[in-house]
Formats: C-alpha cells, structure tokens, sequence
DNA sequence: GGAATATTTCGATATCTCTCGAAATGTCGT
DNA sequence: ACGACATTTCGAGAGATATCGAAATATTCC
C-alpha cells in the first residue's frame, strides 16, 4: 500500500453511497451481494451503481465474479488491512497507551478465540 | 459517528497533502505540529494548508490549539477510532476469522503490555 | 437464433474541490 | 502604538467527481 493507493481508497470510501455500500458487504460477509441487489438497496439506477462498484473494486476494496447473469460483489479484507496499516504506521511511538482505543473500536470480540491462523 | 460524519472524514482524508500531513501528525503524536512547520514540510503556501488543515480539524481527524503566535495541529486519535469502528462495524458476523488481521495491520506490538487502561 | 434479463460503457451536465495570491486577523516585542 | 511575524479568510480560476439515460455487452432460456 503506497499514498497514491492509500488516498484512491480513501476517495472510494468518501461518497455516501459507496460507504453505505462497502459496510453492506462488510456487514454481508464473503458471499457477497449482487450487483442489482445493491442498486435497489441504495436506490440508485443500476448505470450509477456500477460506477461505484467499479470505483470500490479499482480501490482495492471489493472484489467481483460472476454467476450466470449475476455479478456478485463483496468486500475486500486484505485491502482494508491494508489501508489500515497504512493509516496508523508508526502511530504508537514511545506510547502504546495512544493505540489501545484504535484496537478496540473494531468490535470483533471473538478473535482471540476462534482464529486458528 | 454518524454515516454523514465519516464521508467527511474519509473525504478529508482522500487527499495527498492531507493524507500525508495526517500521517506527519500521527508519528508526531500528542505534542503535534506547528501549521507553518507542516506547510513548509509539505511544500505548500500557509494559505493552501491552512485550508486543509481547517478540513482536517472539521472533520474531527485533527485538534488545534495556541501558543503565543504559533498554532499546534494534532492527530484526534478519538475521531480516528470513531471512524474505524464505524467502517468495520458488525465485520465479525459468524465468522471472526475475517477480521484477525485487521487488528493485526496497525502496528501496535507494545498494546497488550504497557497499557494501564 | 431470438427474446429476456443483468450489468457495463458512453456521453453530457451540474456540482463540488483544490490551489494560491491578496488582504484581514491575531500576537508579540519594543 | 508600531512593525514584524504566524496564520486565516476571501475570491476566482482550473480541474475532478457524481449522476443518469441511452446504447452496448454478456448470459440464459426456449
């Protein structure tokens, strides 16, 4: 992840609808959801939402395939990680106590269970 | 952080100056920087960065304060982890696995030791 | 092969954003 | 109060982005 990436991703992620969108697939999982679903969620013509998808994919921040006639669409982890590492380097120089909070605020409280690798 | 709040973020954000003073405030820390400092640094007229900065504070990414003639910017570290948490909100449903390395992407190797609360 | 469905590409318009010089504001030392 | 310094506000021009309908592409079903 270098800036020119870092603030592509940004960009992607700094529209309302594109936001909504990206925390539906979040929230969706690897499956994913299809690209007319969304549209309808977000009440968009299907024209301006495949702007957005498209946008979120170069961003690295969703991925695409296609079943049949559908395409389905859904987020991308390792792009995310990667914006994130790139946003908080080095942010804990000398004081950890300033990351701590950082950490918490994803609230995936089952992690250090369930995580195998 | 509301969906209104963190387009402003991550739109303030979703640019190169302000991206990388950001960073520059973040390695900085708590003490942050003096505005003529990071305009210098970045190349810019103080008329150009102080319009960033001013979106940066907007946008609860950034605080400021005064000594004598001189303007402090600082990394809001609470405003970052209101964004984090409001993107990956809800990212964990069944399957906690997809969020392991997001934790793992912010460099904070010191958290779980030195932090008191 | 042809109709029907799902999605993308194209093109044009409207709106927002970045940039920077000039002028205004706030602060200090004398 | 005056001059010097640090920063912000204002205003205007250039460039980027969002939106959506119409047309093009891809896939399935009969």
């Amino acid at each position: 992840m270098d800036q020119d990436k870092a603030v592509a991703a940004l960009a992607a992620l700094a529209q309302d609808t594109r936001l909504s969108v990206f925390r539906l697939l979040v929230k969706a999982g690897p499956d994913g959801m299809i690209a007319g679903a969304l549209a309808e969620a977000m009440d968009v013509p299907p024209s301006t939402m495949s702007h957005h998808l498209a946008k979120l994919e170069q961003a690295g921040l969703a991925t695409s395939w296609r079943t049949s006639r559908l395409i389905h669409y859904a987020a991308d982890y390792a792009g995310m990680q990667g914006l994130l590492g790139f946003l908080m380097a080095d942010c804990c120089q000398g004081d950890p106590n300033l990351c701590a909070g950082l950490l918490s605020s994803i609230s995936c409280d089952a992690v250090s269970e369930g995580a195998p690798a």
